[in-house]
DNA sequence: GCCTTTCGGTTGACAGTGTCAACCAAGTAG
DNA sequence: CTACTTGGTTGACACTGTCAACCGAAAGGC
């Protein structure tokens, strides 16, 4: 029955999260999806970051992440700056637009987390993180 | 930081755990999705069980679950009869067919979830569980 | 040098999923 | 009876995940 069980909480764990960053979201008045912030906090969090460095960090497919950069870009949100070393390749930044976005959306999620965590003590997030990276680990 | 790292956790790890059980479904030749498989669950753990108790239960919208159901009447999986004191209604139960289906599935998961949890000890789970249902709550 | 293979990125196509709104028929309350 | 609610269906649409084909650039062998 545990079996189950952690599979049923998963699903309805990551459901209600999306929803709640979402919400979130919806008030800034940006429109950007879940998958595109997590893009753009992908970008904030690599230097250098080209494309299929965003692809491993998020494991996602390379083709949905040139979609979410060319939306990003068209939003001026991100730049594209030739690779110095590889012609193929872009290095991607931020733009000032994009961080005061990312600036926004941290105001969120900070809200959101805030929600999610409210009641549970630091040791348990932390027992919740190890937990989360051990079973991701297992299923890689 | 550890804000983000919650969320960066949350997806990969749903993420994860479907990549894994689709893997797990396709070899099954059973033709399902992790939609049809969950409202299959959902079905025989709830007697009597009507469209919006799946809803409910799975917290997915009506509309989805109709969808769903049509697919797995269709395949023979599950049956309809009328509800005795309502007829809008209809109560929902698995066919033998359905039942040997959802034995399959057992199987699968059991695999996934002793993947999932290699080198996890039991309080380990039941700690993640707890804090998946208290996230859950605190965000609903 | 050239040829083949690999790699970064783009594009097209498609299935699965989540959400909203409109709607119908059956039930319920006044 | 009328008005409102409820169970379920349908249509439409956006987001997400995945696969395969492709292009141009790079790297390695010869």
């Amino acid at each position: 029955m545990t079996d189950t069980a952690v599979g049923e909480s998963l699903h309805q764990l990551m459901h209600a999260y999306k929803r709640a960053l979402r919400r979130a979201y919806a008030e800034t008045e940006l429109n950007l999806t879940v998958s595109h912030i997590r893009t753009l906090k992908a970008i904030r969090s690599l230097t250098p970051c080209t494309a299929q460095h965003i692809a491993q960090r998020t494991q996602r497919d390379k083709a949905q992440i040139t979609r979410l950069l060319r939306d990003l870009f068209d939003a001026d949100i991100i730049a594209k700056s030739p690779h110095p070393e590889d012609r193929r390749s872009q290095i991607l930044s931020l733009t000032n637009h994009g961080r005061s976005v990312l600036a926004q959306v941290d105001g969120c999620e900070r809200d959101a987390h805030a929600r999610l965590s409210n009641g549970m003590a630091q040791t348990d997030l932390d027992a919740f993180l190890r937990l989360s990276r051990l079973m991701i680990a297992n299923l890689n």
